[in-house]
DNA sequence: GGCAATTTTGCCTGTTGGGCAAGTGCCTGG
DNA sequence: CCAGGCACTTGCCCAACAGGCAAAATTGCC
């Protein structure tokens, strides 16, 4: 997992600048600040901040990336046996309901607002289905083709992201109630119902 | 569609930017030119650069974009009573053999080599994904539930992107036959088959 | 405890983004 | 059909920025 204290102090620091980074966006705006003063805010210099980001709006966007290492265990712990979908179901629900959705979504919010965001919002979202794709391809190694693995990945990820995006509007746990929104439960049940029985 | 000289104009203005600026990453790699390079070789300013492109990456990357109308076209006469992924396969036939697919995968492939493309790569993706999805929603307009046409786009624009990536080899009709590769129409019926019939 | 590897940092320079204003050419209403 | 408005290009300008280099600090390994 986490590979000695030198690894996890530089995911530690890029953690804080990206904080500081993805704070100081909510508060003043994409272009209300500037590289100094993140790095100012989480303690480090200018110089150390260009040596894990390339620009602003990478270090804000990564704050929407949620890791998938407690879903992908529980992922093995559920697999044996039962089919691979229903396996994905279960701990897509653990993760989405869980995890940093919320974050992703502000983040897309800023994304509205400064579409030289969108870029690296969707690098992420990208980055986070290969993490997805790779795992769950472990898990699952042997008893599916690969084609099958991704074409499955591939349609799960198209159809959450399509909720993600406020596509669909979808409530998520912790949002205000509304009588027009879709609950997340009731609408990864239909995602799942159309993947079992297609289209 | 193309409405007014002025907005051609500005858009052949926009491509030549981008054409050029492909041509020289190809050439010399993508830190192996400045933007007044691109301009001067487009035959613009730098400051109209600027006008058109936030960065380098992105004049590059969308030089991937292909526009989905002669295909949204299509799918608006194909689509007449018959079910509606039937219409989309039709016409996703259409696009992803004739259009620039080996665009996408010329800049693909250079992303590979500079990482800082990426962000931009997937920008574009998404937004030809947008694109896909305003035109199924407005031929499919009342026959089904907005749900069902963003899930099915999603699931998709999922699957193919996949094939796109490099995830799952896959010979598109122009490339070198290959024994490993996979057809590329193989593949996509292999990717509606499962749409239709589910995981 | 000490050596090698890696990270942080300051300094520096060429590159970049974008505001402003002038010139030029489309485009729409009358 | 043409006059006034509006959008695009461009030059000038400057603050912001990326990234090379080398010194100092920190950690991993023995």
């Amino acid at each position: 997992m986490t590979q000695g204290l030198r690894e996890r102090k530089r995911a530690a620091t890029a953690q804080a600048l990206a904080e500081a980074a993805f704070g100081l966006a909510k508060e003043r705006g994409l272009d209300g600040f500037v590289i100094d003063e993140v790095a100012e805010l989480a303690g480090y210099s200018r110089r150390t901040f260009a040596n894990h980001y390339p620009c602003k709006e990478a270090a804000v966007a990564s704050v929407a990336y949620a890791g998938i290492e407690a879903a992908a265990d529980a992922l093995e712990d559920v697999s044996d046996g039962r089919p691979l979908l229903d396996a994905v179901e279960v701990v897509l629900r653990l993760q989405l309901t869980t995890a940093g959705l919320s974050r992703m979504r502000e983040v897309l919010a800023l994304a509205r607002a400064h579409p030289s965001l969108e870029p690296h919002v969707y690098h992420v979202q990208h980055r986070m289905r290969l993490e997805v794709e790779e795992r769950v391809a472990a898990v699952a190694a042997g008893r599916y083709p690969a084609s099958y693995l991704t074409l499955l990945v591939g349609a799960v990820y198209g159809m959450v992201s399509t909720a993600l995006e406020g596509l669909v509007d979808v409530r998520l746990p912790g949002d205000p109630p509304s009588r027009d929104a879709v609950e997340f439960d009731e609408f990864l049940t239909e995602v799942f119902n159309h993947l079992r029985t297609g289209f």
